[in-house]
DNA sequence: CGTCTATTTGAATGTACTCAAAAGCGGTGG
DNA sequence: CCACCGCTTTTGAGTACATTCAAATAGACG
């Protein structure tokens, strides 16, 4: 089994032996998720934390009139969990899939609470993992509070242009809030736009 | 100075022996925020993590049309600070002030770093905390997902009376994403509710 | 090729906002 | 202690942003 990237991933924040590579890796199961499949239904308890190896994940809530909404993708080299289900050990409050046939390395919990304690520097990589995801997490409720739907649109296509590429406009418009119809008028307002833009290149 | 506060809410999380609480509070520097005085303002470097002892502290975010966004209130007994900007040392983007004068303990970022070296133990206390915050960020991202304005204003009521008491409306419905004029009709259509079900349990 | 889903477009609707004005409330100074 | 001031809350009319529903078109996949 090749670790090289999830290793490389941690080698960001924390450095380890050989000894401590080695019994990390023990731990991790390997696990591919064909496109639509499941790796986590709400109701279930999740009890993994999953590295991205390949591919892209969604995770995402369904309220009770069965709307959608994603709460993350997960592309390669990012982490995904049900961080409350994880944590608190209740039912989970989200799905997550795959939107393109992925592979995962998956830590379980005991072992990753097994790590913490034989191999501390984890605790530091987590505390960093997880202080990123609060940031992220907050930067984006900020966005959400306080910008239209155009501009978090825009702002959506600046910040994360490898999503653009692989994600389908109806998933994009879930993350962002809105319909999907509602982001094809603001695409098409915004095509409008560039093209004014252009002739008026045009003529200068 | 009084630490037994902040020091119970770390043992919460993690044991710490007598040296190590001294070293601790050594770090610490108390301050007292009055009412309406600010704690960090859009545009500073965030240098600290707060501990707020006592007092109700908001921290906010000022869009380009002036309006105001809560991102959170901390109240007793809760650590607040702008993460990103202390976590990159970028320029804030969120102010912080006290909504009723407070007193908290201010930890520097550079003390942090020093303690994580000296107690590792602080690792694992902040990345409990940074595990919670962002547990709360998401499922707060999910509400405003998923929820009309109604519904988040009754969960908030739920999930934190101890607000309901200390702030105002109008902070209440800038940290629900809604104008307070809109929080006001809420509120005005869900006493008639009330007033509806209490007619019917006179009746029944 | 046919089927299924995603995207586009448009009309009618709804949720929440803006602006304005009045009423309520709390603090402060005389 | 009361009167006044400023801020919060309420109420209403008009408006804007985004949704719903429907139908047509375009794309993707077997």
């Amino acid at each position: 089994m090749d670790h090289s990237a999830i290793l490389k991933n941690i080698a960001k924040h924390i450095t380890l032996d050989e000894k401590e590579i080695a019994r990390f890796t023990s731990l991790l199961s390997y696990r591919e998720v064909k496109k639509k499949e499941s790796l986590l239904r709400e109701g279930e308890r999740c009890r993994n934390i999953n590295y991205v190896q390949s591919g892209v994940l969604r995770a995402y809530y369904i309220d009770k009139e069965g709307n959608e909404s994603i709460i993350m993708f997960a592309i390669n080299d990012w982490w995904v969990t049900d961080i409350y289900s994880f944590t608190t050990g209740h039912p989970a409050v989200m799905h997550i899939d795959a939107l393109e046939t992925s592979t995962v390395f998956q830590l379980p919990k005991n072992d990753l609470e097994t790590l913490f304690v034989e191999i501390p520097a984890f605790e530091r990589f987590f505390r960093i993992i997880m202080q990123n995801s609060y940031i992220r997490e907050q930067l984006r409720s900020i966005q959400n509070l306080s910008l239209s739907a155009e501009e978090r649109y825009l702002n959506f296509t600046q910040k994360y242009p490898d999503f653009m590429q692989r994600i389908s406009q109806k998933q994009i418009a879930s993350y962002l809030g809105i319909t999907p119809e509602f982001l094809s008028v603001i695409r098409s307002k915004l095509r409008k736009g560039a093209d004014r833009d252009e002739r008026a290149n045009d003529l200068s």
